[in-house]
DNA sequence: TCTTCAATTGTGGTTATCCGCAGTGTGGAA
DNA sequence: TTCCACACTGCGGATAACCACAATTGAAGA
């Protein structure tokens, strides 16, 4: 179904390339996939929104800050946690980073074990999140299925009306209604209204 | 309905009584309830779980500090956003507040305005909050007079199954579970199961 | 022009749901 | 012991939902 997902990986961002090395033999040593880039432009170039995993991302670099590349990632819909590393943040960096969403945000020098822990669990948070959105895009192209009839006679009888009634308001025969309803059941891939309220109503994240 | 919900206070918790003063007076001309707590251990005393509002909390007092009455408030089931104000925070603190939850992290020196907007903020949240749960606690007072049997009947019908099924599934006959179902609307009020799951499927926070 | 698809409708029949009326049995509270 | 809530069941009828078979219309494409 999904074409080319790819792999999960921490995508370090770093204009150092003594620390990119660094990064990159760390999360080897922890089994952890990870990718180089050597500045935010060469990553955001290449990101892609399919990507999977997290990103491992240094504030301070010489041509676009890693803030920036924050706030780029999320004009583009980004859903990759941020780790930011910093050497010289401070509080209302950190805290500003945090509300806008990111993962954590980490000081330079930071501890080894702490950083596979923050990118342990963002790779696993970003896992949790890409399940939950397959889902819903399962449900989504289900839904693009219907012609615009058909979703408009669910929309009603999602709220639990009657086909008489949802006739009535389209001025169509209820037969014809029947003939809508049976096919959203059946495109929908359920047997009964229940089943399709239950499959539309988690739909939330 | 709801017994003695607490009028909307932002909660000052400092142990300087200048501050004190000078936060009040600040909510006061801007309009924003507010009451003054001279310790945390005095906060925590009074802290009743109804109450709505927000909590401005400085981190550094005599007693129990900031952070550790926010781990107690966590520990009761808090759910008034906490709004830290500090004059030599670090950024591991900052992120380890916002982490756990915290609303914002401030720090001092602060700019008044800043600070009446996150709690303005704060309190909208707050509400928000509040009215989600009070939805939730209505559907589940309705839930709590259903019957065990009702209950059980009620989660068959929600999956879709036909009476016919349930009355099989529960060794029962096809008009005891017809009896169930329709105590179970009315119970719940609504007039079908759609309506049911639809009641019952929101919930999610 | 011919084909395809969405939307529409009808007939007739089966299955499910919804309800009122009526009644049985049981365990707990008064 | 009496009262009551809860669970259970049958009968019969009204209403709604589900479906197979059959068909028409109009618009977008090949």
């Amino acid at each position: 179904m999904s074409p080319s997902l790819a792999t999960p990986f921490a995508h370090i961002v770093d204009d150092d390339e003594a620390i990119r090395d660094a990064l990159s033999w760390l999360f080897r040593t922890r089994k952890v996939e990870s990718r180089a880039w050597p500045s935010a432009e060469d990553f955001l170039a290449a990101w892609r929104p399919d990507w999977r995993g997290c990103i491992v991302l240094d504030i301070r670099m010489r041509e676009m800050s890693g803030l920036e590349c924050f706030d780029a990632l999320l004009e583009r819909g980004n859903t990759l946690p941020v780790i930011f590393l910093t050497g010289h943040g401070d509080v209302p960096m950190a805290v500003g980073a945090l509300k806008k969403g990111a993962f954590d945000f980490l000081e330079k020098p930071f501890d080894d074990n702490a950083l596979v822990d923050v990118v342990i669990r963002a790779l696993e948070s970003n896992a949790r999140r890409q399940a939950n959105q397959e889902t819903q895009a399962n449900v989504a192209g289900l839904l693009a299925q219907l012609t615009p009839r058909e979703q408009e006679v669910m929309q009603l009888v999602l709220v639990g009306k009657f086909n008489k009634v949802i006739a009535d308001e389209l001025n169509i025969s209820m037969r014809t209604v029947e003939v809508h309803r049976s096919r959203v059941f059946e495109k929908m891939g359920v047997r009964s209204a229940v089943e399709l309220a239950q499959l539309l109503a988690p739909g939330r994240d």
